[in-house]
DNA sequence: AAAAGATGCAACCGCTCCCCG
DNA sequence: CCGGGGAGCGGTTGCATCTTT
């Protein structure tokens, strides 16, 4: 793709300023915002306004300046749910599933998406390659992932959400045709036929305990012998497999299914099971999980459809 | 207490879409 | 109809902060 040549060619305008915005940019661009609402852009800065592309102003003002955001405080549980819910229907629609979110910007639904993502990569016994010392790339210098004792697969890191990523492609017959590229991104290198299989190494389950705080601090509640054994009966209702726990070493039966959860997209059907073994779980999040929880999940298989969502809210203010 | 690692988030970049002349 | 430019979107990166060792 051709990059446009115009773009910014004013040209004579001064050095772009880049990087963290004051206080006091933040109040030119606010007032902009007041007298013209959240358009022109790009005339802030062909005005002199601000030494800011109109992009970063429009990103200042959507992400941060906006004044219905939602800042400072984590995703709830239903927003956690309801990211889930929808990334497995849009993809990684950002800006669509943003609009469900009162509050939260599409940048906001991303990070959070990608936190997570990393996490579960992590978790899965799938260390990502370090941000430090270089640029992550899957696969690309995969040598970290194949550090892996395990007989896993390689390229492990995209594997959590094979689920939701391809899920809303199937039988999706999307406009974007951004959508599948973005998918194949994260799941071609992600295929490891192997995984689904493997029975998983005999090492205590933490159980779950709702308001647990996060974080891989190890302190772990009591431990089960517990592991996940993906089921592999489908879901009903979505085509999702529950997580199951089973303990092979006492019986190949599922013992319990994990409680749903904001994780992959459970249907209530699987709820219920979880509430009574462990209580009632229906506010935890995955934030709130300890990571060691995840560590032996299996995963689900695809969903053969994707869930069904209402359509969407009127788009949120995104005026003043 | 210090160092190393992990995490979360703000911001930038590249690309596409869409409107307008 | 076509091309230019603005706006918007998704992916990526950099860095400050928090946590763990």
């Amino acid at each position: 793709m051709k990059p446009r040549g115009g773009r910014g060619g004013g040209s004579e305008q001064p050095a772009v300023r880049k990087g963290p915005w004051t206080a006091e940019e933040d109040e030119v661009l606010l007032r902009h915002v007041r007298e013209h609402g959240p358009r022109e852009w790009s005339s802030i800065r062909s005005k002199g306004l601000l030494p800011r592309t109109g992009k970063s102003c429009r990103l200042r003002w959507v992400n941060k300046l906006r004044p219905d955001l939602k800042t400072g405080c984590k995703f709830s549980a239903e927003e956690e749910r309801v990211v889930l819910e929808l990334q497995a229907q849009f993809g990684n629609k950002w800006a669509r599933i943003a609009t469900y979110l009162p509050g939260r910007t599409d940048n906001d639904v991303k990070n959070f998406w990608s936190t997570r993502q990393k996490r579960l990569a992590r978790l899965l016994r799938a260390p990502m390659p370090r941000r430090r010392p270089g640029k992550q790339s899957c696969g690309a210098s995969s040598s970290h992932a194949y550090e892996l004792p395990a007989p896993k697969s390689p390229c492990m890191e995209m594997i959590p959400f094979q689920e939701t990523t391809t899920t809303h492609r199937i039988g999706e017959s999307s406009s974007s045709s951004q959508e599948p590229t973005t998918a194949n991104q994260h799941t071609a290198a992600a295929h490891f036929p192997g995984a689904y299989g493997l029975p998983p190494p005999p090492i205590p389950l933490p159980i779950m305990h709702a308001g647990a705080e996060r974080g891989s601090s190890g302190a772990c509640p009591t431990t089960a012998l517990l592991l996940p054994y993906g089921s592999g009966t489908g879901n009903p209702v979505n085509g999702v497999d529950p997580l199951v726990f089973v303990d092979p070493a006492a019986s190949p039966e599922p013992l319990e299914v994990v409680p749903r959860g904001p994780f992959f997209g459970l249907d209530d059907a699987y709820v219920h099971a979880g509430r009574a073994l462990h209580g009632d779980v229906g506010g935890v999040r995955f934030d709130d999980l300890p990571p060691e929880t995840f560590d032996f999940f299996e995963l689900p298989h695809l969903p053969a459809f994707p869930p069904p969502f209402p359509p969407p809210p009127p788009s949120p203010s995104d005026q003043l």
